[in-house]
DNA sequence: CTGTTGAAATTTTTT
DNA sequence: ATTTCAACAG
């Protein structure tokens, strides 16, 4: 057993073989802490505990795969002789995962249908919305918030368990004087989801969490586990640290594991209250702090460890590592946008040069929309790259529209499902959509009343082949990728009619097809999309084979947990970083420079902080108007002494237009526009 | 009731 | 620049 241990150390070490009581393990950027949760699962199932009495709550699916792996690779290296455990039955995945198999499961306690519908943000928006028009809200004389707005607030104050008006008063002032009607309109919204057999994001830890306090249902639930992991304790809001509460009432076989310097999701509702406060909650908490870095050098992190030395309120800790040799980190001011997107692409193509990778070089950015630049010179280069975070491929609508079929389908209650498809039809508007769903709720979800329905002139073909395909889908035992393949067939010329550049998108929909095939069944299919969704078309199509090589780009909050050789900060200008969006108070600003923390820890060897220092105002048009920004306030003078003080111009730049590759011209016209404006 | 057109408002991060 | 809202014609 020994041998396991010999690769930690001896903070680690402690971590692992801690015993049943209440821990929390404060584990820095790149301390090791997934590997720290490994070898603990691993180390528990050697001890003795049966893996399917082990939960592993973690941020995201990908992270619990990859920890069971490689705590299957643990288990394997222990050489327990006869019978080796294996950890492939650890309960694992996020807390909405987790909540959807148990609720499948044990639901039907609290009376809560086994074949419900799973809401993502966007439905729960459109179904926020239906209520607030049919309630008149949506034309008072003073503008009522937006079903975005109306979402936040119900799902803030649902995660944090905090009532309307404090929440409205604390975080949404300029909302209250609609407290009255918001409370109109959640109402309805909580009725109406009850009515369609529908949970969203929110009501899946709702519905766990009240389950946890069934006297008998929540009591088999509470003893199914013997111990609870948890991984990114920090971004945990109040409902999922209560159900931890319930889960481990007496903290026995609870560990926690997280960075309250890396909390980035309050806008989520989470709270580094969870992480700050858990030594009150369990007075026999006993908490370790990883320390030793082993991602980064010793120059970056004495960079970061000033960096996140501005913040007020942390655990304390000082992140060192041995590798004691490397590059200072670099703060690159670039003219404008271009002049950035330039020199990042230059040093991305040097690195690739001496034999880094692409796909071990990223570029990190606070919104999803600042990479738009660098994308288009990307792909007019021709160099490859990935972007995680932004619209998501299941986000875009002819995904969306095929999705809704089968979710109809699943579920003819679903009023989300058939307000999106119906109108697809021409001569079908909103109005026929709402009554024909309640001619089909009233039959008590059964498609044939859809026959006897008169439709208009301008849809009158194409109604029955509509309403055959989905009273076949509902009752068909088909493999899922068939009954994909018919939704196809019957959507593809709809499409044609209603988007523009309809071959792309018909291209997705038979990817969609070919994935269908890898699920279970389609109840499982939805769920999971909706759950965890691929972050683009080429993480749907599987992992990306060995050969190729990829820049990775990646908003900050997508990037957590990750690390890569060479990282790019870009548009680290005030009011990107931190976002203007959330300099309202003290407490988001300073969530604003963990976020910051949190993009430059990434980085293994190289690190680069750039910041336009014009910004246009009309990024395509004539107008030459512009404005000066200011380097993020998160880089005063001494931390900045931290950093190697750069202009684009400092480095000796290539002769424009001599680079021989084709696709690879060094002069845009771009460069052309900019070259001329120096003359005044 | 649908579908189109023009005017007005708004712009982050995501399970 | 994109999304949302109101007005109007069919």
């Amino acid at each position: 057993m020994p041998s396991i241990l010999d690769h930690l150390n001896p903070q680690q070490r402690e971590a692992v073989t801690h015993g049943r009581g209440p821990l929390l393990v404060v584990a820095g950027a790149g301390t090791g802490k997934t590997a720290t949760l490994v070898h603990r699962v691993a180390w528990l199932i050697a001890e003795g505990t049966e893996p399917a009495r082990i939960l592993l709550l973690t941020f995201t699916r990908r992270a619990a795969a990859e920890m069971l792996r490689r705590a299957d690779g643990v288990l394997r290296e222990m050489e327990t002789a006869t019978g080796r455990p294996r950890s492939s039955r650890v309960v694992s995945g996020t807390f909405h995962a987790v909540a959807t198999r148990l609720l499948r499961r044990y639901g039907k306690a609290i009376g809560l249908p086994e074949g419900f519908s799973i809401h993502d943000r966007t439905d729960s928006e459109d179904l926020m919305n239906v209520l607030r028009t049919s309630l008149d809200l949506a034309k008072t004389d003073r503008r009522f918030p937006k079903k975005g707005t109306c979402m936040n607030i119900y799902s803030r104050c649902v995660n944090s368990r905090a009532k309307l008006e404090e929440m409205l008063a604390q975080h949404y002032p300029w909302c209250k004087q609609w407290e009255a009607e918001l409370k109109k309109l959640f109402d309805a919204y909580v009725d109406r989801k009850e009515a369609q057999a529908v949970l969203d994001y929110d009501d899946l830890l709702v519905f766990w969490h009240a389950l946890l306090d069934d006297p008998t249902a929540g009591r088999r639930l509470g003893e199914q586990f013997d111990c609870v992991l948890v991984d990114e304790y920090q971004d945990t809001n109040r409902l999922q640290a209560e159900i931890l509460y319930r889960l481990c009432p007496d903290g026995q076989g609870l560990t926690v594991v997280g960075d309250d310097a890396q909390s980035i999701y309050s806008f989520r509702a989470a709270t580094v209250r969870n992480i700050l406060e858990l030594p009150e909650r369990y007075p026999d908490l006993s908490v370790l702090t990883l320390e030793q870095n082993y991602r980064s050098t010793q120059p970056i992190l004495q960079a970061t460890n000033r960096v996140i030395g501005l913040a007020q309120e942390r655990y304390r800790k000082e992140l060192w590592s041995d590798r004691s040799e490397g590059e200072r980190p670099a703060m690159v001011t670039c003219e404008d946008e271009d002049d950035q997107t330039e020199y990042v692409i230059r040093r991305v193509l040097e690195h690739r040069e001496s034999g880094v990778d692409l796909r071990r070089q990223a570029v990190l950015f606070r919104a999803s929309h600042h990479s738009m630049t660098l994308e288009a010179e990307l792909s007019r280069r021709n160099i490859p790259f990935h972007k995680y975070g932004g619209l998501k491929f299941v986000e875009t609508a002819h995904i969306k529209d095929l999705m809704a079929f089968l979710r109809l389908a699943e579920n003819p209650l679903d009023q989300v499902a058939g307000a999106r498809l119906l109108p697809l039809l021409p001569g079908i508007g909103p109005g026929r959509a709402r009554s024909l769903m309640e001619r089909l709720h009233a039959s008590g979800g059964d498609f044939s009343v859809w026959r006897k329905w008169k439709p208009p002139e301008a849809c009158h073909k194409r109604w029955p082949a509509m309403v055959e395909l989905l009273a076949g889908l509902a009752k068909s035992k088909a493999a899922l990728a068939d009954q994909v393949h018919q939704v196809r067939t019957f959507y593809t010329p709809l499409l044609e009619e209603n988007y523009d550049n309809a071959k792309p998108r018909a291209r997705d929909l038979e990817q969609l097809e070919q994935i269908a095939a890898r699920y279970r069944d389609r109840r499982t299919m939805l769920a999971e999309i909706t759950l965890d969704p691929p972050s683009s078309t080429q993480d749907l199509a599987g992992p990306p084979r060995k050969d190729d090589d990829f820049l990775v780009l990646s908003t900050i909050h997508s990037a957590k947990g990750l690390e890569w050789d060479a990282v790019y900060v870009i548009h680290a200008a005030d009011g990107n970083i931190p976002s203007d969006m959330a300099t309202d108070s003290p407490e988001q600003i300073e969530e604003e420079l963990r976020l910051f923390y949190v993009a430059l820890t990434r980085a293994k060897n190289w690190l680069y902080v750039t910041c336009p220092l014009r910004y246009y105002h009309h990024s395509f048009g004539r107008s030459d108007i512009h404005s000066y920004a200011q380097p993020t306030r998160f880089l005063p003078q001494d931390v900045a002494e931290r950093f190697f003080n750069r202009t684009t111009t400092d480095v000796p730049r290539e002769e424009d237009g001599l680079d021989p590759s084709p696709g690879s011209a060094r002069l845009s016209s771009r460069d052309i526009r900019r070259q001329t404006k120096r003359l005044w």
